[in-house]
DNA sequence: TTTGGCATGTAATCCGTTACATGATTAG
DNA sequence: CTAATCATGTAACGGATTACATGCCAAA
């Protein structure tokens, strides 16, 4: 079976978590290239279709405003909607099925040139550093944010900041490995 | 532009360790599959178009063989084909889209069960421990096999290890979090 | 006045998976 | 004898991205 696809479910979830309080789509989309960036996307061409899906099945209501006469869509969950995303948090984690082009390229390093996998380790080394500074400032704002989803902000940020580590010092040993190679011809 | 496929690259770079030595879209497969399956994964539905594109192209070369009745095509690269495999080595990493379902079930946390969510983080650390051990046997079998691409084993071995190690690691502080959040009820 | 943000959508296209199809050999 | 492995492919389908299309408002 293909895997279903999960845009409605981050939908589901941001209406959740912001509750009463409705969102366009625009909103939505935001929050996901900025507050979970790091950890999910979607292309508009997911987001407004599944909307309207979404509303047409009644896990969501709509209501159009007009603010300043830019006409907009406002969303809301509905009880039918949480009940779908409560579903959807109790059932397995999909994985996701590995495709890391990095560690590829240098698993066929010995077919290619030793600075070119050494730029692309130290692109590596520069994200992960920008990544961990970001992930550990999430944990110092939720720090200060007392709220019902907190701690799950700040496991979240957590995940970031070990990831981002181990991948900061893979590069930094990569790195030192190259050099090794380097003098040793 | 759309990110174009990567299984012409992974093709080629597989045929290029292997070196004057031919191999089978199947065992090309099983190498995908085995070797590098933390890594990358492909379908045969991608695989065996791949390979035909690549002949018609002239990076490969097709030789048909018959093995106790069973036929066979073995396929060797050419130096166009470790040109086009160098171009891509030396060109930019391109970076997979952020798509990771447990963190995101995890931020949308306060809207399900906790019990669903501690199911999935032990998943999670099973899954990582078992990575964990795998990636050490690689790396320990990498030391005794000593050969041109061996430091290069040795260091896609050595990010398995370090994501692991993050994973396991992170795992245990969620269900650490996850039992404070239980008794604070 | 023009750039950028707000705001919503559709169509073409492509990547990729799954399911289907076939058939021979070898090990249990 | 039958299950697993070897071996290669195709077609249908679906998820996802990109490009395109439109239009208003506010600020520089």
């Amino acid at each position: 079976m293909a895997r279903s696809s999960r845009t409605p479910f981050v939908i589901l979830g941001l209406l959740g978590l912001s509750g009463r309080t409705p969102r366009s789509g625009y909103e939505i989309k935001k929050v996901i290239d900025t507050v979970i960036s790091s950890v999910w996307h979607e292309s508009d061409g997911q987001l407004y279709p599944a909307l309207k899906e979404l509303e047409a099945s009644g896990a969501i209501t709509a209501r159009e405003v007009n603010k300043k006469g830019r006409r907009k869509t406002l969303y809301t969950i509905t009880p039918q909607g949480r009940k779908r995303l409560r579903t959807w948090l109790a059932s397995p984690v999909e994985l996701g099925r590995p495709r890391d082009e990095l560690i590829l390229k240098l698993f066929f390093g010995s077919e290619g040139e030793l600075p070119d996998l050494i730029r692309h380790v130290e692109e590596h080394r520069r994200r992960a550093e920008a990544g961990l500074a970001q992930c550990r400032q999430w944990e110092r704002e939720g720090e200060r944010n007392p709220s019902r989803y907190r701690p799950f902000l700040q496991l979240t940020a957590r995940a970031g900041v070990r990831l981002s580590e181990a991948n900061l010092r893979w590069a930094e040993e990569a790195l030192t490995a190259f050099s090794a190679m380097n003098s040793a011809r």
